[in-house]
DNA sequence: AACTTTAATCGTATAATTACGATAATACGA
DNA sequence: TCGTATTATCGTAATTATACGATTAAAGTT
């Protein structure tokens, strides 16, 4: 998408866009709510529930294990997903952090 | 960047996505920060602040804009930005809302 | 009216994202 | 061992995102 001078922000900064990167494509807020609803899962039972193919939805997985938000660990010929509590709750964090800043408009 | 199937889902994850791509981009979270820290501010003030170019700047605050997290309101020939009170708001407790449904992992 | 200031928009180049089918890789079971 | 199930990766097409310079548009100033 053209490069991003990314170099030209604050290591901070470019964490929250990076977690709010997990969030910003409805396949993935779906994801991240079906691992929410059912604590673990396997990229199958995600291929199932989502619209998409079972490449995008990897993709996805691929993209969201990048950010940290979720691991992901072997079960035989299965991949068991499910989210970071540490990223989590830095994710976590760092959002509410900005939101409780606001302190009025004009 | 490939059409992304958001017919497939719901509003509500729509909206969440929406919402987090405004942070999506580290330039966009120094605006936010900006936003937050002097309350309100003109594009020429964050163009000296930011390391983009003019036009650049604009179009971060478009997507802003468009997203509907900031509004702005001619002053002159100056723009004046700040953030929207009741889109912050609901992001914030969107945002908040997932992150409370965290229960443990496997 | 001409000039300055300010910001939006246009045009464009480059790079990332999204999506899918096809293929490869891995582990398990028969 | 051979087949099946499962998931990752490859290759590719279409679309969007990021960035900048140049231009346009709008409002105020001299």
């Amino acid at each position: 998408m053209g490069i991003s001078k990314t170099q030209a922000f604050s290591k901070r900064q470019n964490q929250i866009a990076e977690y709010a990167k997990a969030f910003s494509h409805p396949a993935r807020v779906a994801i991240i709510e079906h691992l929410l609803k059912k604590q673990t899962c396997i990229c199958g039972d995600l291929v199932d529930v989502l619209p998409l193919s079972q490449s995008t939805v990897s993709q996805h997985l691929k993209e969201l294990k990048r950010i940290g938000l979720i691991k992901g660990e072997v079960a035989g010929p299965r991949m068991c997903y499910c989210i970071d509590e540490k990223a989590w709750k830095a994710a976590g964090k760092m959002l509410n952090d900005i939101f409780a800043l606001f302190k009025g408009c004009c």
